[in-house]
DNA sequence: GTTCCTGCAAAAGATTTGCAGTGAC
DNA sequence: GTCACTGCAAATCTTTTGCAGGAAC
C-alpha cells in the first residue's frame, strides 16, 4: 500500500465518479444540483461547511438551495462517502476515501479558525493499537490539534 | 508525577477551588449562579453541554438563565479552566486540569451520541512527537473515536 | 455608590422540515 | 405518469447580545 497522496494538490475526479456510482447504486437519482455538490466536495481535499459549499457553488456553477446541500450531505454521510468534522460551531465535510485509506487529520487555528490537514504515521499506529485494546470497535477517528497558524502568529 | 487519576470516580473539589480562586484573581466577582456552574462542571469528569449544565442545575440547585451559563463558560474557557469539545452539533465542556496534566480523550457513540472518556499513553506520546515535527506550536489536542457503544451494540 | 452580574427576550447562525412544483426515469 | 428531488419559507436548535434591574464590593 503506502504510495504518495496529494494533501494539497489539485482535485482528483476519482472520488466524484465513485460517489456518483454509489448514489446510483443505492437507488438515488442523478440531478444537476446534486452533481454540483459532488464536484465541489470532490474538488478539494480538506473540510468545507455546508455554507462554504453553497458559496463555492454560487461562484462556479449555479446557486443551489441550502436545504438541498444539507440533504445531499446527509445522504453522502449515510453512504460513508464523506467524513464529518465538528469544528468551531459548524459541521465540516470532506471526501472520504474507500476503506478509510489515506486518512488525514486537522490543525485548527485558535485565532482565525482555519482548518488545515496533516498526516502522521506514528499517530495512525497509536490509534490502531489503541483500537484493539478498547472493548467497543472503533469505526472512525479524528485528531484535532489546536494552536496558532503561521499567518496569525 | 504520574499517579492515578479518577476517570470515572467521584468528583474532586480541587478543580472547583482552583477555578474559584483564579476567577477572583482575574478580577471577576463571586456570585451564586456562577458558583453553581462551577460546582456542576467540577462535579463530573467528562463533557457536558451548556444545556446539560442548565438541566443539572435545575435539579440540584436553583434554575439559572442559559445566558449566564454561556457567559460563565466563556470566561472559564478564556482562563483555560475548561476544555471545549465540539461533538454532535453542540459544544461540550469539561474541567481542565492544570498544565494539561492527565489528559483524556473521547469515544462517541454513533448511535446514541453518548460521549465517554478514555486514556492512552501511546497516543499521548505519538501526539507529542508529532507536535515537535510540525511548524506551528500545538497548544491543545483532541482525539475523537467513533463507533457503537456497549449499550447500543 | 459604582461597576459587574443576572435573567429575559430578541437576535443571529446553523440545520431540519413541510410543501407545492419540477424533473428524472 | 410516478415518484424522487428542488427551492422556498417556516420551524427548530444552539449560542450571542441588548437591556433594565439587582447584587458584590
Amino acid at each position: 500500500m503506502a504510495g504518495k497522496h496529494n494533501l494539497t494538490g489539485p482535485p482528483t475526479s476519482a472520488w466524484i465518479e465513485r460517489a456518483e456510482a454509489e448514489l446510483r447504486a443505492a437507488g438515488y437519482r442523478s440531478s444537476k444540483p446534486r452533481s454540483s455538490v459532488l464536484e465541489i466536495i470532490g474538488g478539494q481535499n480538506c473540510v468545507l461547511t455546508a455554507h462554504e459549499i453553497g458559496d463555492e457553488m454560487k461562484r462556479k456553477r449555479g446557486r443551489v438551495g441550502i436545504a438541498t446541500i444539507y440533504r445531499t450531505l446527509e445522504i453522502l454521510d449515510e453512504l460513508k462517502l464523506v467524513q464529518k468534522l465538528d469544528v468551531g460551531g459548524s459541521t465540516h465535510y470532506e471526501p472520504a476515501l474507500p476503506g478509510g485509506a489515506h486518512h488525514h487529520h486537522h490543525f485548527v487555528c485558535d485565532e482565525c479558525g482555519k482548518v488545515s490537514p496533516f498526516e502522521d504515521e506514528g499517530l495512525e499506529r497509536a490509534i490502531e493499537k489503541l483500537g484493539k485494546r478498547l472493548k467497543h470497535p472503533v469505526r472512525e477517528h479524528d485528531v484535532i490539534l489546536r494552536g496558532i497558524c503561521k499567518t496569525c502568529a
